[in-house]
DNA sequence: TTTATTTACGCAATCGATTCCGTATTTTAA
DNA sequence: TTAAAATACGGAATCGATTGCGTAAATAAA
């Protein structure tokens, strides 16, 4: 039982004239004449006439939406970014489609084909954890579907990226670590196959040479889902806490594992910073409520997403193909708590 | 450049078949014939032919994709709720379009008819705090618009709703802080407009009644914009902290409202629970890592997505107009912090 | 053998909007 | 006054899939 919506039919009837004739003159066609346009304008203004969208698409092959895919929307920095998304997508009249693809790289292949299918007018892109093998996005991107990759990026596809300079994000969390005093810095990063997860490492193993500490591989500790499964980080922490040399400091790189480890932590009866000293990524604003207040450093996520949609507009709305991409790096932000200053 | 997808009319091609008898031999009508089943079968596998859903959408006047307005997604709650309704959704071969109207009635109003228009079919609705017009609510429901209520409710219009008993949550929160030792019990509740407001100020109203506590009206604060605005909150909180009569306990109903509370203590230098305890609603996981571990009440998000979407689909796929509606009430949940219990 | 009934398929309309053509009428130019 | 050009509009195809109706051929019943 759906409701029957005002066609451009129903106003050609109530004026005697015809379908094309309508639609032109709502269009403000030349070949329309301006007293049937007032007609025809007024008509549709008392009808409350709506063109349908649906009918559009199905002509224009556009549908004014554009398809998200993130792991994870109940995510801080995700629901951040999708914000950000949604404001600028909102401002310029196309809807967003969301589709979580909870880090499996099937439901990733999955959610894709659902939107491309959809005509989705392009796609905004973070990669799951699982996906090593990038075909499906590729044959989307060869086939002109406009995408852009955000935070979770690869090299193997070539159009505009957004994402955050974790490098630097983490080579400044390690040298505040460093020169508040800690020397034996751990790190627990997520997937190896993570572009992020290997700047963030790279930004810590730098920041170590560049200050004369060592680095040690046993340090290092990854979690493939990225603390979705908290055995998984609890495991982490465990085998670091169980070295001969035990860390007194550590780097988790992403939200979940900055939790995970706090609470591990925690439930152990450890003490921050005076048994171990941590700093994590974070893109909750409860930070200073913490017990100790945390540390950590922060994405810019509204703003990758604004970013991210302005770019993936440019590339829908352009009329020749584009071939120069951009690679946009915003900067990280360290909010200094006191999770990494001895007491 | 958008790209060309497989379409019935190039399988019959391919066969010599016309469109419609390939159209009936996907869907296995009687009319066709055993092997011309097969051969277009292998041919659509061939081709990786998949239905253009927005032809279907035009066609069938249904889009199988359902809209979803809530009034924040960055919002633990909001999100582990659309966790829910995506699971079953997805589940059902659904797909889910997330809309936000960040507490404004105008946005609620845009987005709804946004939805409709691109022909969702169910909306399943949590109304925004300035709206107290349900005209457009009832403009769709009444033109058979499958519509289920989730959290944030009313009851001007008759369809299925699923909420939480935050009369109990907070009935049993009171009590818990009476059993405590509590006695002067204040409360910061959102907007008066909202069923979920009054409903939950009910259960402290009560509470006290039952427990012999006088009810003082000026221990009860509205935030507008239920923490949505931090200085509501603040504003709250001092007018509480001012008071000659001092509460030695404050409810906080809502997630917002709650971490608003506990910055505003702590940047006053306030300790909790031996200045002022709190119990207040959340949906984080990680409150327990809070100064102190926070005693607070928990909706099931994700079963409140989960059934209102089990509802709406019900909704949407019966054949005859369904006159019962159900109101679905989930039990609350309340976790033990110390945030609750003198030190 | 003739008629009635299946079987298996094609034609064309439909959903709503756009747009390429074609054309009657009016206006302008020759 | 007549031919050319502009104006203003309608008809019909189109997008992709579905479906009511019509029908030729094959089969079954009389």
């Amino acid at each position: 039982m759906k409701f029957e919506a005002v066609t451009i039919k129903d106003i050609a009837k109530a004026l005697g004239l015809s379908t094309s004739t309508v639609s032109r003159a709502l269009r403000d066609s030349y070949e329309i004449s301006a007293e049937t346009k007032q007609l025809v304008l007024e008509c549709a203004e008392k009808l409350n006439y709506k063109p349908n969208p649906i009918a559009l698409s199905l002509k224009e092959k556009r549908s004014r939406s554009i398809g998200v895919v993130v792991c994870e929307i109940a995510n801080n920095f995700f629901s951040q970014i999708i914000n950000g998304i949604e404001s600028i997508a909102y401002d310029k009249g196309y809807n967003v489609i969301v589709a979580q693809s909870r880090e499996s790289y099937e439901r990733e292949v999955i959610d894709l084909q659902f939107l491309a299918s959809r005509s989705v007018d392009g796609l905004i892109i973070s990669l799951s954890t699982e996906t090593t093998d990038l075909t499906h996005i590729k044959t989307l991107h060869d086939r002109g579907m406009p995408i852009v990759l955000i935070d979770r990026i690869t090299d193997e596809i070539d159009t505009h990226k957004v994402i955050t300079d974790s490098y630097k994000g983490v080579y400044e969390a390690t040298e505040h670590l460093i020169k508040n005093g800690f020397k034996r810095i751990a790190a627990i990063g997520g997937s190896e196959f993570l572009s992020i997860t290997n700047e963030r490492l790279a930004g810590y193993h730098d920041a170590l040479k560049a200050n004369n500490l060592s680095f040690s591989k046993e340090y290092v500790q990854h979690c493939f889902y990225g603390g979705m499964v908290f055995s998984e980080v609890e495991e982490a922490m465990n085998k670091l806490l169980t070295l001969k040399r035990k860390p007194d400091a550590v780097i988790t790189t992403s939200d979940k594992l900055t939790t995970g480890c706090l609470k591990t932590l925690k439930r152990r009866g450890l003490h921050v910073p005076n048994d171990i000293a941590i700093i994590g990524f974070s893109n909750s604003d409860i930070m200073e409520l913490f017990d100790p207040p945390l540390t950590y450093i922060r994405q810019p996520a509204e703003e990758m997403g604004r970013d991210a949609t302005e770019l993936l507009l440019q590339l829908v709305e352009s009329k020749r193909p584009i071939k120069e991409f951009e690679k946009r790096v915003l900067s990280p932000k360290l909010v200094i708590g006191s999770s990494s200053r001895k007491q």
